[in-house]
DNA sequence: TAACATTGTGGGTAGTTGTGGGTAATTTTC
DNA sequence: GAAAATTACCCACAACTACCCACAATGTTA
């Protein structure tokens, strides 16, 4: 069943093994479009995890960077952190992508790895890495939440 | 008789069987519009059930989600956590879709369950959880009861 | 009431998916 | 320029999943 193309949601549990590769869940393979060649852009999230993009996606985000102005030192440091440990990754036979050692060490990546679909993008975690994310987001205030469900509904 | 597609109403108790499988109420597939493609999504409810999407109503909480900028952590937090346990399923010849063991380790589920019409999504239940929220909700303020009252009219 | 259709439940099988490792090609280093 | 290290590509296999068929129970029609 295919939802809509580049589209990636759930969570899935896989294994980094001693080459660095990874298996990206057949259900995401499945989604994505023709155009992507196969091909993940890999790069820092900005939670500790690792944002894996469909490779056309990777181009819109490109676009905007491109926009941003160069005068702001926020935005440079975003250019600078969003470009600089970007790297093409086009999964094998398997269905396996490999990540760079970078990657791995700022994630604090280990044997066991958690996919998770963020729609656009997917995210990679250390399980232990993710719970500790998750116990800080219960201390965000609740009307940060509430603003949200303006936005959306459920 | 079919009342407006893509709407839910009633009670009904199926089984889950040895290989995660649970059969959609005859009538809620037939309500279905065909640009469903026989696919639902399934997530976590906001109480200990499974809550049930035809994929048309999830594309539209899809779009919302794409619409959020991952530069928010507390986006980023709120879109995380509700694709994560999302996923689509497709309904077999016999009208029956997969549960994922994570779904159904949340919802307590057991062999019996109970599906509940939501108008325009389903609830799957363990019969004692949802007595357990029954109980619950008796307790609610009758206030926030008299405060939908603006909201709906019965 | 008998024949038929639909619905819910169980299980078998063929194909797919995840994971490990091997080998050849390519790049790096001295 | 040769050896070493790294990377890309291929094969193998176990586990799992999707798909199919069977059948009993219930409901519907003539």
């Amino acid at each position: 069943m295919t939802l809509t193309n580049n589209t990636f949601i759930g969570e899935y549990t896989y294994s980094l093994d001693s080459k660095g590769r990874v298996n990206i869940p057949s259900k995401f393979r499945q989604t994505l479009s023709t155009d992507n060649q196969n091909t993940f852009v890999i790069t820092r999230g900005l939670d500790s995890c690792i944002w894996v993009y469909p490779l056309v996606q990777w181009k819109e985000i490109e676009e905007n960077l491109r926009k941003l102005s160069s005068l702001s030192s926020v935005h440079r440091a975003f250019i600078r952190n969003t470009a600089r440990y970007a790297t093409p990754s086009t999964y094998d036979k398997q269905g396996r992508i490999n990540l760079t050692p970078s990657l791995i060490n700022f994630a604090s990546l280990k044997k066991d790895v958690l996919i998770i679909g963020m729609v656009n993008k997917m995210e990679i975690w250390d399980p232990k890495e993710l719970i500790k994310a998750d116990a800080k987001v219960e201390k965000i205030n609740p009307e940060e939440y509430d603003a949200l469900s303006d936005k959306i509904t459920l």
